[in-house]
DNA sequence: TGATATCTACGAAGCGTCTCGTTGACAGTA
DNA sequence: TACTGTCAACGAGACGCTTCGTAGATATCA
């Protein structure tokens, strides 16, 4: 039954502040947004009700401020984005879009380290 | 003058067959799409006219049948949307993306190798 | 010339996203 | 009880995306 719908970018700004904080209350996400943008709490109350119509948040009402809660982990969600774009702008081809990333923006040498092994990890699963 | 809106998933579309087939007519385009999934020519039309207004495409217009031609290269559209991914769900990093991208999908052997290189050489910038 | 095909242009309609104002429920406090 | 603050619910409006129907211009051909 669970083919959750694609995050829009407001949608997934609310993601970010659940994944970061946890269950939280429309109160406390809104305070976090807010920081960077100034906006309106009833626009974050419309979001989240509309995310928990959708799936991709749940809501615990058992409190007066409700608790929501990102319905999937940061990393299935990303997955999932990165699976869309593949799909949408490079033909389903990892390794393009590895390139295009790598050349757009510089990563850590740690970062390049840890991607190296997980390199030497997919071969030997060739191997 | 020159920030090009992010293409929506109908335009991103109509760019892939501009990029496959060069300059096209909206006749072209428009079969080419309707292979996949069938729909009207006024559709392709309309939004090849909105892609216009926006700068995604330009016009020769020399001939009845006008002649529509990506602005930009498929690389720097690619760059583009990964950068935009990285800010809206990675907070930046590209490792991270890489890991999710090469984790979600099996590259073939000869990319993994072009990765490998692709490291190489960024370690060696940074010395 | 007149009929037909091929194009572009235009506008409207349905839908989703996002924002915001208003209302009403409920709790706390004087 | 009355006042105040906090919260969710609801609905409307603006805008963008996408689809499509219709009209009008232009070429082709009998």
């Amino acid at each position: 039954m669970d083919k959750l719908p694609r995050p829009t970018d407001a949608e997934l700004a609310i993601l970010r502040v659940l994944w970061r904080r946890g269950p939280s209350t429309v109160k406390q996400v809104h305070e976090e947004l807010s920081r960077r943008s100034p906006s309106v709490y009833t626009t974050t109350l419309k979001l989240l009700q509309i995310m928990t119509e959708k799936g991709l948040v749940t809501r615990d009402e058992s409190l007066r401020a409700h608790l929501y809660t990102a319905r999937l982990p940061e990393e299935e969600t990303q997955m999932q984005l990165v699976g869309d774009l593949l799909d949408r702008a490079f033909e389903g081809s990892a390794g393009r879009l590895v390139m295009r990333a790598l050349s757009s923006r510089p990563a850590s040498a740690a970062e390049l380290e840890e991607i190296r092994k997980l390199l030497d990890r997919l071969e030997g699963e060739k191997g």
